[in-house]
DNA sequence: AGGAAGATCTACT
DNA sequence: GTAGATCTTCCTA
């Protein structure tokens, strides 16, 4: 139960790990960003729980996947108790499987496959189908691992495509990792 | 039943 | 740098 803007920081550099058939896509997360509840206006869950939003809502740890302009955005439920909010994966840096990613993105540059919220999805073939999904366990089939890290530099700025952002810098990305998007 | 929006991406100038 | 594509969900009538 911790805060969105912590969850955020914490997950940079972990490994999320998606076993399709018997492959298995695995990528670096190089870039968050943190949702929160009623006082976020760009936040789903700002409008109050609805049925589009509600794994905001729910337990910590699950997957809360939502559509925009065509794209799948992959989030992390995170908050702490009574409250709401959620971390958006922003980018990946791709490590194993690339050649099926490449295949579902019908594309060869390797920059091209996860920088970028709705780019990432496509890459792992992540549908609605996983929302409200438990990415702390490994039997499923999208989870995300934990890894040691050392010495991440963090470097933190504004959300990137929001219409109503706070004054706070919600957006997470490790320093000079050029999968970042921009 | 229909329209509008939305945490985007690609292609073109 | 700007415009157009694209599509699911929600809101209003």
């Amino acid at each position: 139960m911790k805060d969105p803007c912590y969850v955020a920081r914490n997950l940079l550099g972990n490994i999320i790990v998606r076993k399709i058939d018997s492959e298995i896509l695995t990528g670096k997360i190089v870039e968050t960003e943190a949702y929160y509840g009623k006082k976020d206006p760009a936040s789903r869950a700002y409008k109050g729980e609805k049925n589009y939003n509600k794994p905001m809502f729910g337990d910590p740890g699950k997957l809360f996947i939502y559509m925009v302009h065509s794209w799948w955005l992959l989030n992390i439920v995170a908050h702490k108790e009574n409250e709401v909010g959620a971390v958006l994966i922003r980018s990946l840096e791709p490590l194993n499987g690339i050649q099926k990613m490449m295949e579902y993105r019908k594309t060869n540059k390797i920059f091209l496959l996860t920088s970028g919220p709705g780019r990432l999805t496509q890459a792992l073939n992540v549908t609605k189908q996983f929302n409200g999904l438990d990415i702390t366990r490994e039997t499923s089939d999208l989870f995300v691992a934990e890894v040691e890290k050392r010495e991440l530099e963090i470097v933190s700025s504004h959300r990137i495509g929001v219409t109503k952002d706070l004054p706070t810098k919600l957006r997470f990305y490790i320093k000079d990792n050029k999968f970042v998007s921009k």
